[in-house]
RNA sequence: GCGGACGUGGCGGAAUGGUAGACGCCGGGGACUUAAAAUCCCCUGAGCUUUGCUCGUGCGGGUUCAAGUCCCGCCGUCCGCACCA
């Protein structure tokens, strides 16, 4: 063996060794179990970030651990490939958004392969090939035959910088999630799938997901948002007429003092006809922001219609109605009846408006009518001033109004969700093209599937902002399927997040003729274990879910839940460095400049986080250009630019000494990002592998450093040195390291089994030390062939390059090393004795030893008489083969 | 406001109610070397009157022979959701 490693060789040959081979080659006829190994595809922005190589190294490891354990895996990758991104750069650099993308994942490609991933690149996949986005466009039109997909003229978030309709999902505080601009609302014909069909079973099936993280699963529950409660009528005083209230607390409808309804709702609208101020009311309250700042301190704002309802019981008692800003339009029916006492939001505007506040839920001993706190109860309790409902429980009563309603018919129970149907149309040219046709005679009719896929045309115009399928001058121009005569075709495509929404069922099996044959989805799914980032918690894996879970009502496939086990992993974090300069006046040119962040305020303003990608300028405040203003400037440096000495960083350029910022998610603006491409060139494959591991708990963010790299590399040139120390000529038993080397074989695995990758790495670090400590044996030759299995997955070069002077065959081929279980018991242990608790001496026993046996050894002990300081014991706890505690 | 997670050395972090700080990083000392790098060895929670003792897992209580771990009440940090009736 050579004295170093050199991964500068040794990663390509063997990468090449596993291609020529098919090593990672999934095999669908195997009769081995089988395990589908899968994390989230990335978008192909050009380069790999390190994000990326945690994602993978992790995915990676267990997918090797997997195939030694005997399985046959499935480790597949691929590229979600549309998206905004493309089209901005066709903007912006002229180039044509098919090319960029596929330039992108020659790239990056590369650059996984330079990682040595066991991935069976033979099903790699892109979105936007026709290949795959025809079957997509397939799938669509047989969810649209099921009654699943549908078109609506409805009022839609428009992103004005994207040019395009955003999702619900895709609104974060009223802006776009890409763009951050803000939204506006704007009426379109949209293509919609019916994911509130689902809601209910979308519901339900997040309690069969015992391998999710509980966080995720709360998340989709909230956003599901499910609530039980009543819909009823209240009547316009003196009229038939009526307005529809839902609540979901019925119990307290003897403490209604007023009705409120939405700004937007239809009847505030043929009120304000003959109302200008009313209309003015409206228009105040349209343009309220919906951001979290706004919300908190916004005011309850009310205009009294001068209407008045009956109350459902008692038509003698009139409640005024108002038009209030706190209203929604999109949940239950707009209109709400406000019960001061028991919701925050009612009795704020109660006091406002001078409403009355009528407790008809106890707090305690309190049962008087007259509510006169400013914080609402809501909790439990009995019923009070309630007619003949009172003295029931909150639980009690709404059942018992909830019938009365129903009996009374002027209400009944409902169950409400906040999901809303999946908006999927965007008015873009780099995606699935919809396969639809308007025909003026026909109607909406669907492309033959005959005629799929539908494929984007390759010459598009971007110069012009909008969609250029539109412009196109010959693509959307076709004749009617249906009746012949001249039509268009649909020119939106769909969300990206349709393509991710079953590119996992297309790895598992890929006919050329369909998407998808129902033995291969049952021969992979459900995939075993899934990982990606914690920011797809709602929409990516709601989406997915959806999708397989109307592909399985629709019969095409039998699997309802697409993902076994989700593991969320953490960032990659990295400290950041900054220097400041001040300035007067200031140049506004330099807001675009990247790197550069204005502030006013302290320099602890500059951690806060952007608001959106790309955004340079930070502090929000308005600074005017007077003369005695100084601008504090924060120049970020790159970790490249900086030296670091006695933990001080310095910029290597001027030598001044830069300010070491705190450790947060690499991004661009921050500059605070590594390449992992350097890192591969400088450290090799394995060692940045091995950092993606340690230390850090997976789910938890994981701090980059240098010196950690470096030591990561050290360590794979550590081991390279053991492994060359193999002998297997050398004979001797060492019994203690035979012990050793079985125990972290065994808990190495179990650690990997949890993806408690940390904990491996330990457990590896401490066999190594302890063969290095041992006298050269036949058993320290054992240890080190096991070491070198356990390192397999996580350092596969550095395997591969030793196990070829020492093993058989390909390591990659090899099976997770076996030990006995019985030689892990140990025949000696290390007791603890304690004093009333506290420890004061270790012995060291004969396993099994008889409690009495022990309890006598440890009053033998000196310290323990010391400790005792004569007194007598009056207790002993022994817990066998662990400790022994003397109560004095 | 609602929901969730977390809080342990200089740092990342270990620890089925049973020897707190495994393992790694940083730091210190030494060996090797003309020297450096590399490598190897030792030390490395704090304090003290140092064969050893005391304190120590955000803070305050509690349960227990025994608490980082369980219970109650606070404080703090992070994340998600949010005028959802």
């Amino acid at each position: 063996m050579t004295e170093r490693f050199d991964p500068s060789q040794a990663d390509g040959r063997w990468q090449r060794v596993w291609d020529e081979r098919q090593t990672f080659r999934a095999d669908d006829s195997s009769d081995k179990p089988r395990s589908f190994v899968l994390e989230m595809f990335p978008y192909p922005s050009g380069r790999i970030h390190i994000g990326h190589v945690r994602n993978y190294t992790m995915g990676d490891v267990l997918a090797r651990y997997k195939r030694m354990q005997g399985f046959e895996v499935l480790h597949p990758m691929g590229w979600d490939a549309f998206g905004m991104p493309a089209e901005n750069a066709a903007m912006e650099q002229g180039v044509h958004p098919g090319g960029w993308t596929r330039q992108n994942i020659a790239n990056m490609k590369a650059q996984l392969q330079r990682l040595g991933f066991a991935l069976d690149w033979s099903r790699e996949l892109a979105t936007c090939e026709p290949e795959y986005y025809g079957h997509e466009q397939a799938l669509f039109l047989d969810l649209y035959a099921a009654g699943l997909v549908y078109r609506k003229e409805s009022a839609v978030n428009w992103d004005p910088v994207d040019m395009t309709v955003l999702a619900n999902e895709q609104v974060i505080d009223g802006r776009g999630w890409r763009s951050g601009a803000l939204v506006e609302k704007r009426k379109l014909s949209q293509w919609f799938l019916k994911i509130t069909d689902f809601a209910e079973e979308l519901l339900e099936g997040l309690s069969t997901l015992d391998g999710w993280p509980e966080k995720v699963r709360t998340m989709q529950e909230n956003w599901i948002g499910k609530s039980q409660g009543l819909r009823c009528t209240f009547k316009l005083a003196g009229t038939q007429d009526g307005i529809e209230v839902y609540t979901t607390r019925p119990d307290t409808i003897f403490g209604a003092s007023f009705l409120a309804i939405a700004a937007d709702h239809p009847l505030a609208a043929s009120l304000a006809a003959n109302a200008p101020e009313l209309q003015e009311f409206i228009a105040i309250c349209k343009r309220g922001g919906t951001t979290a700042a706004e919300l908190e301190t916004a005011e309850k704002l009310g205009f009294n219609t001068g209407l008045s309802v009956e109350h459902p019981l008692d038509p003698d008692w009139h409640l005024p109605v108002y038009v209030a800003n706190f209203v929604l339009m999109d949940y239950g029916t707009g209109a709400v009846f406000g019960c001061p006492a028991h919701d925050q939001r009612d009795l704020d505007f109660a006091r406002k408006y001078g409403l009355p506040a009528h407790r008809v839920v106890a707090d305690g001993d309190n049962e008087a009518l007259e509510y006169d706190s400013d914080e609402a109860y809501t909790g439990p309790g009995r019923l009070v001033n309630s007619g003949w409902m009172t003295g029931m429980s909150v639980a009690e009563a709404k059942a018992a109004i909830i019938a009365k309603a129903g009996q009374d018919g002027w209400g009944e129970a409902e169950t409400q969700y906040r999901l809303r149907d999946w908006g999927v149309s965007r008015q873009r040219y780099w995606g699935t093209p919809i396969p639809f046709i308007h025909c003026e005679t026909c109607g909406v009719v669907p492309v033959p599937k005959a005629d799929l896929p539908v494929v984007l045309p390759e010459d598009v115009d971007f110069q012009t902002p909008g969609n250029p399928l539109v412009r196109h001058p010959t693509w959307k121009h076709v004749d009617c399927p249906s009746c012949g005569g001249k039509a268009e075709r649909e020119t939106d495509t769909l969300d990206t997040f349709v393509n991710s929404s079953w590119y996992f069922l297309r790895f598992a099996s890929q006919p050329e003729d369909a998407p998808f044959d129902e033995a291969g989805i049952a021969r992979w799914l459900p995939v075993e274990q899934y990982i990606g980032g914690i920011e797809h918690a709602i929409l990516h894996l709601l989406y997915a879910r959806f999708w397989t879970r109307a592909l399985e009502r629709i019969g095409k496939i039998k699997v309802k839940e697409p993902f076994a086990s989700l593991f969320t992993q953490g960032m990659v974090t990295h400290e950041t460095y900054t220097k400041q300069t001040t300035h007067k006046p200031v140049p506004s040119v330099l807001s675009e400049v990247e790197g550069l962040s204005f502030s006013s305020a302290t320099p602890e303003r500059q951690n806060s986080p952007s608001t959106s990608s790309g955004q340079t300028v930070e502090g929000g405040e308005t600074i005017n250009a007077s003369e005695d203003v100084t601008i504090v400037l924060t120049q970020f440096l790159s970790p490249s630019e900086v030296r670091k000495e006695g933990g001080k960083a310095f910029e290597i350029a001027t030598g001044e000494e830069v300010e070491v910022g705190r450790v947060i998610k690499m991004s661009k603006s921050k500059k605070n990002v590594v390449d992992p491409d350097a890192i591969v060139e400088k450290y090799g494959a394995d060692a940045i592998r091995w950092f993606m591991l340690s230390d850090s708990p997976p789910e938890r963010d994981l701090p980059w450093s240098e010196a950690g790299i470096e030591g990561c590399a050290r360590f794979v040139q550590r081991l390279w040195r053991l492994f060359g120390q193999y002998d297997a000529a050398a004979t001797g038993e060492d019994r203690a390291l035979d012990r050793k080397r079985d125990s972290a074989v065994a808990a190495t695995a179990d650690d990997i089994e949890a993806l408690g990758f940390n904990k491996a790495v330990a457990r590896i670090y401490d066999l190594a030390n302890a063969i290095d400590k041992a006298a050269p044996s036949a058993s320290r030759s054992a240890a080190i062939r096991t070491l070198l299995l356990l390192v397999a997955p996580m350092m596969p070069h550095l395997a591969e390059e030793a196990w070829a002077s020492i093993g058989e065959g390909l390591i990659a081929e090899a099976d997770w090393p076996s030990f006995d279980p019985a030689l892990l018991v140990e025949d000696e242990v290390t007791v603890a004795i304690q004093v009333m608790g506290k420890l004061r001496d270790t012995i060291t026993v004969a396993k099994g030893l008889p409690k009495d046996q022990m309890e006598a050894l440890a009053l033998a002990s000196d310290k323990v008489q010391r400790a005792l300081e004569g007194k007598p014991v009056r207790k002993v706890i022994v817990v066998p083969d662990r400790l022994v505690n003397l109560v004095a």
